[in-house]
DNA sequence: GTCATTGCGTTACAACTTCTAACGAACACG
DNA sequence: CGTGTTCGTTAGAAGTTGTAACGCAATGAC
């Protein structure tokens, strides 16, 4: 049951239906929100009584693992692409956000609120490294300025989320700070936190991405 | 039956009875998340049974919003009490982290992921502008840098979310950039994307606070 | 003190959810 | 052409939110 191809015409149609539930709970997701996703709404959407779905996924939560995993797979593979062409940092940071944008449920399973008993199964982990080993590639790349934060030299000795990546250690803060700013802008922006408030999200986020860029030999982040 | 201060004893008996549900409604979201949130085992756990509690809210969304309420009003205060000694930005910022550690899940009640369909009362947008003039006042009260950033100069046109408050752009700016890379370290950490990698979010958090006060004149943000 | 009104908590119920169990039918395979 | 696995079904348990109708108790007026 392993190392045949895609084989049986059976797993075929299994693999099929899995692919439709799946598809059918992004478009609830993207409309009501991963919390509301019904089992009974996608089997009826789909022609089934709700049981028969508890044949391609042995429960909701492993539905919405599952959603999980697809959705840090996405964003691995967008930026892939986007380094594709050389690690660029500003490219992966565009990726991001319009990742993001294209579909800000699915960034929120990734990024939002977690359950709090919930525990990502390895895997996810896994490509999550992935993903920051990326980034760290972008990271690295960059010039790099002169003196090391004191921040960096505590990550000099807490680096195994690196996974052996070879980036000096004030890359490894760039790399986190990164991360964090233009989670912060994105998710408040997905959020809705910043509507009528009248200000353009694009511009804070290009703000800060120049911040994060151009701060190496020049002057303020934030202005003023 | 409106401007008497706290009279008749079955008022008094509401609010006390609202109160408690409301402690009881915090309890399970501190433990199992605010979807997680059930009117009925709130009422089995105060020895009631379920309908009796849609006496005091009209339904599961109204204690929820509630809840928010409570919790913008809670950061509110907070956000007064540390800037009441002076507006002092760096204080505000601790003042943000201990609020958010204190329950994580009060955090992303305000600051997690939002329901689609989900519209904020005015009272509670009303709440937010007042926590972000303290942000404001603590921000112009920082020594202003030299020139103005691109994004500042927008902000300059688009300053409504201000809501007439005297401070100069850069500072808007900087109030924003406080609030989105505080953010950004603070709901990563508390939805636990940090767990595992080794480093301390505490000091990930000062370096960011660090780069918002000092790169006024100094240099970097980020290090490297 | 008596009495009417108001409000509270109850049970009963409808409609929904996830999920299990048992059954029948269709399909793939030898 | 059997045989067996798998699929989809219905029935049902246990949970949820929320409504409706009823009884009781406490409150306030007289």
């Amino acid at each position: 049951m392993a190392e045949t191809g895609t084989k049986t015409p059976r797993e075929r149609y299994r693999t099929q239906v899995r692919a439709e539930i799946k598809e059918r709970a992004w478009e609830q997701i993207a409309t009501a929100g991963a919390t509301a996703l019904s089992l009974n709404a996608i089997a009826k959407r789909m022609g089934m009584s709700g049981p028969a779905l508890y044949r391609y996924f042995a429960s909701r939560d492993e539905l919405i693992t599952e959603l999980i995993r697809d959705a840090y797979r996405s964003l691995a593979d967008t930026f892939r692409a986007a380094s594709g062409s050389g690690a660029d940092a500003a490219a992966l940071a565009r990726a991001l956000r319009g990742w993001a944008l294209d579909d800000p449920q699915r960034y929120f399973l990734v990024y939002g609120t977690p359950v709090p008993g919930y525990h990502a199964p390895d895997d996810v982990t896994a490509i999550a490294s992935g993903i920051m080993a990326t980034l760290l590639d972008a990271c690295a790349a960059l010039p790099a300025d002169g003196a090391a934060t004191p921040f960096a030299a505590h990550l000099e000795g807490h680096r195994q989320w690196a996974d052996g990546h070879p980036a000096p250690s004030p890359a490894l803060h760039r790399a986190l700070t990164f991360w964090t700013r233009l989670h912060g802008v994105l998710s408040l922006e997905l959020a809705g936190h910043f509507a009528g408030m009248g200000f353009d999200p694009a511009l804070l986020f290009a703000a800060e991405l120049e911040a994060l860029l151009g701060d190496l030999g020049a002057g303020s982040a934030d202005g003023g």
